[in-house]
DNA sequence: TTGCCTACCTAACGTTCGTTAGGTAGCGTC
DNA sequence: GACGCTACCTAACGAACGTTAGGTAGGCAA
């Protein structure tokens, strides 16, 4: 057994439910699957986690940190910009969670809806945050007057690009402008 | 037992499987917890269906229907309407297919990409007929040089509102406007 | 050298899963 | 009144599930 193998199991624990959870859903990964992608038993997963449950939860808590990592490097070029510009690197960096980070935001935005509503209950005050900081944003830009439901029709045109979008052949920049100039308008 | 009770135990079925997949995802969802919200046995659902694929794939073919019904009666208003009111008589009418004729559409476009292949791919020729439809409306009003990006954006915005949308509470009619507006463009 | 800690392992627990076999009550038909 | 069909039932199958108990190999410290 190399030992180059048994650095960091924990994390490659996180990448695989991520890829998995995002492909078949909470209820439809199983631990034995979990492990054996990993290289290990399932009974070995317990060393790292407590549960099931803890496991997923991790993954949606760094699905979270993702976005908000993200948005952070982000904020730093969108103060100076112009308010269009603003919206169009948060954007841009909302995509780049989705598909430059690992699977773990999208996993988050696809499989938190349908997870057992412990898990749910303990991530939702994370959620929340990243979720405030967009509708501050958008009542920055005060482009409209629903900054809330406008807020939640950006992110499912954004959060459903994971359902189709692919990274080998499609563009961010080009998805992000496009999305962009919907909800800013085409009228500059 | 009620003669009353017996009736459509069907279409009981797939009414219960639904709501169940909207909830909980594909995976999420046992036969027994099928069968029990129906009132009968799990071995029971065999005489109606084949398998738990069976009954999953009649749910989403239901949901496709539900949706294509809903295209067919705006349609007729729509024709002959002007453009942006056409686009808006169709997103509403979508809408409705989400909330407004049972769980089928909103069990579909959730839960659809994680169930298991086999049953994807028995619908998945009903699934391109509908988004056709769409790529050869937004053609036809040619505000965009991209259908089918903006489509896909577009359901996008559409589909994400069964994560929040509380028939109680919200109004379609205003959410149709909100999105018609977005992706028509503020200014007339 | 002994002892402890980490990171796994094998084996098994009880439960739940989708599914099948075989039985039965009620009904309409001949 | 026997017959068959429909629509269920009970009982059980093997497989897979999350989880636990207990063991072990290797490294580090005393």
């Amino acid at each position: 057994m190399a030992v180059i193998d048994t650095v960091d199991v924990r994390g490659r624990i996180l990448d695989v439910t991520a890829a998995l959870v995002l492909e078949h859903g909470v209820a439809g990964v199983a631990q034995r699957q979990i492990a054996e992608q990993v290289g290990i038993k399932a009974a070995s997963l317990y060393h790292h986690f407590g549960s099931k449950n803890e496991i997923i939860e991790a993954v949606f808590r760094r699905g979270i940190d993702v976005m908000e990592h993200a948005w952070d490097e982000a904020a730093a070029a969108a103060t100076a910009a112009e308010p269009r510009a603003r919206l169009a690197i948060h954007i841009r960096a909302h995509l780049s969670a989705l598909f430059e980070n690992g699977p773990y935001t999208a996993a988050h935005v696809t499989a938190f809806r349908t997870a057992p509503a412990e898990v749910r209950a303990a991530v939702v005050p994370m959620r929340d945050a990243y979720e405030a900081r967009w509708t501050h944003l958008l009542s920055d830009l005060n482009l409209i007057d629903q900054p809330g439901l406008h807020r939640l029709t950006l992110f499912g045109a954004m959060n459903s690009s994971v359902e189709w979008f692919d990274t080998e052949r499609g563009n961010l920049d080009e998805l992000a402008e496009v999305i962009t100039t919907q909800f800013w308008g085409r009228t500059p």
